[in-house]
DNA sequence: TGAGCCATGTAAACGGTTACATGATTCC
DNA sequence: GGAATCATGTAACCGTTTACATGGCTCA
């Protein structure tokens, strides 16, 4: 079998401590979706290609009647990570953002009706920031915390510091452009 | 027809200077590229769909036996082009980076190794950063001087500025990671 | 004369999203 | 009793990338 992306994104939610795919799922959308969407649905294939590769391993514990399979990560899992997280290659960036696109066009507006989309980026940064100070910071730190790991904690003030920095960022090119016509 | 992203984003670099597909290519390489990817492969069917749409015109202009063709904007197109850009809906962000990614999960790897993928996250954005002074800014400056359209180069600066600040914020956070282990 | 850029495409494969589908449990 | 959440999937579709393909022009 061969790695993909997914994989290790899964393989490390299962070191961050998720359990079932549904855990990994959850974890993804309170944490590293900002910067790595993984669509639900890829998750739970991705588990059984993993099981069946002796990566991880799995047993049911149904709760009640409702099925439920829970994973842990093999030696080698955790050695396959391990060498994906070290492996000396480039780190890529795909980064879509629909807000700095237009902006990039936004000449053929008007000039208020361009300052509009500016002022709308930097809100869009700013309701992300309210997002990551409210519900993932606290929960990365909670998680932290519980379980010595640092990292998902520093990736979640990242997002924070980001988002933060670019509605500054924001406002700031406004008033120039405000004051420079 | 139906217009998706890649038709904006070509309706907007016709707007923005570029003539033919090629030249699309080419300023989406030296500036749009960093925040919306578009493959070469897309821009030429685009423009096709896009003529017979009546947004866009084309004429052929070889030069000399080597085959070529321009294209310009319509009035529908531009009004499309507004359209889109002050159309009130939420301005999506996807955003894949693997450095991040893998930083999320750092805490499988031993200390040092988990800052060695600290740092390469901030060289990264320091290269990055590079290219933003070195080629990107200039450029749109550039067009931006010789063309009135200040927007392009804004976006070229929040490139730069957001690529210098993740490098700062990087070294802050090795530096606080060393000084409470 | 050969490397690199100009200029435009096709075909196949891949990764990912959307819509659909099911049913149990918990909590208000 | 009903809504939200737990828990797991399938099938079809679509946008994108990769590999392949062609050939002319320019400059060293």
């Amino acid at each position: 079998m061969q790695l993909g992306s997914a994989s290790y994104v899964v393989l490390g939610m299962l070191s961050v401590g998720a359990r079932s795919g549904y855990e990994v799922k959850r974890y993804m959308e309170l944490s590293a979706r900002f910067f790595w969407a993984l669509s639900p649905v890829q998750i739970y294939p991705e588990l059984k290609k993993l099981e069946e590769a002796g990566l991880v391993t799995g047993r049911d514990e149904p709760r009640g009647k409702r099925a439920r399979r829970l994973y842990r990560l093999t030696p080698a899992g955790r050695r396959a990570l391990r060498e994906w997280l070290s492996r000396p290659d480039e780190l890529t960036v795909e980064w879509r953002d629909e807000g700095l696109l237009r902006l990039f066009f936004a000449d053929a507006l008007d000039e208020e009706q361009a300052l509009d989309l500016l002022r709308e980026f930097g809100a869009r940064s700013e309701r992300l920031a309210e997002d990551f100070r409210e519900r993932i910071v606290p929960a990365a730190e909670a998680t932290a915390a519980s379980r010595e790991n640092r990292y998902s904690a520093v990736v979640a003030r990242f997002g924070r510091d980001f988002n933060e920095w670019a509605a500054a960022w924001a406002s700031e090119i406004e008033r120039e452009l405000r004051e420079a016509p």
